[in-house]
DNA sequence: CAAAACTGTAACATTTTTTATTACTAAATA
DNA sequence: TATTTAGTAATAAAAAATGTTACAGTTTTG
């Protein structure tokens, strides 16, 4: 998972909403974020597999957003990252021969799971306008 | 970071609580854990730091909980292990002269700490007692 | 039609972060 | 005194994230 994927996304967001008339080229949002072309492009692709933008190639081409900035939540577009808040788990396998180590990665979940639904109930209060709009 | 360090923390800090009266070896933790002991021993560290644990060095020595495990909170170990919640941020500076990349780190920096927030708000209400008792 | 400026991807390289190991000192106990 | 344990530093290995290069395919413009 890209640490910074959720960051990437809505900084490339904020910036399609931003200049809402133009096509921006990789290259242009690359430079804003101050990242290679081609990991916004890849992040671009996941935008587009959600329909929030669309794209137009060749020349004079880029990306433009494809939804209403208004409607479209931050817990959206958290998702769209496949990113989740928690606090990790250990690495390898707890020994399933301990009362603990069995069950732990189980609890964890649980805990780790209520965190995201109080996190996603506050993002859904935010829209990409919203956020945009701050700056 | 330790990716797993919150994860690890409370695992050993559950293993302590289950075993009260026992000073518990690295390496009796490592293995419930599947974790090297070295890196059980760092975290044991941080957490003889905060003083919640009491070591014992020398033969049948090791750990024991030095506190009350029903007046400590998640939140406090999470604290101690000094991980936040949060969705991260591009690795490299975003370009100063884009209105959109000078201030957008503020701007998570912002959202994240309200995460934080309730996620604090949740965690306190759990003692490692509580999620110890779980198992 | 040809050149230029884009996207879309794959393959590979580099860097950074995490995790593991080794090795050693010091302390406590039997 | 031998053994078992913590404490810690240095190093190695593995994994993950990020960056680069390369090139095919598209669209626009001259």
């Amino acid at each position: 998972m890209i640490s910074g994927k959720f960051a990437i996304t809505i900084h490339i967001l904020t910036l399609l909403h931003k200049f809402p008339n133009d096509y921006l080229s990789s290259e242009f949002i690359a430079g804003s974020i101050n990242l290679n072309p081609v990991l916004v492009r890849k992040e671009i692709a996941n935008l587009k597999a959600h329909h929030v933008v669309e794209s137009k190639e060749g020349k004079n081409g880029g990306t433009k957003l494809a939804v209403n900035a208004a409607e479209l939540t931050l817990k959206q577009i958290f998702e769209m990252t496949f990113e989740t808040i928690g606090l990790g788990f250990a690495k390898n396998q707890p020994n399933p021969d301990c009362p603990v180590g069995k069950n732990i990665n189980q609890h964890l979940e649980a805990l780790y799971s209520e965190m995201n639904q109080k996190v996603g109930a506050q993002l859904e209060g935010i829209s990409l306008e919203d956020f945009s709009n701050q700056f």
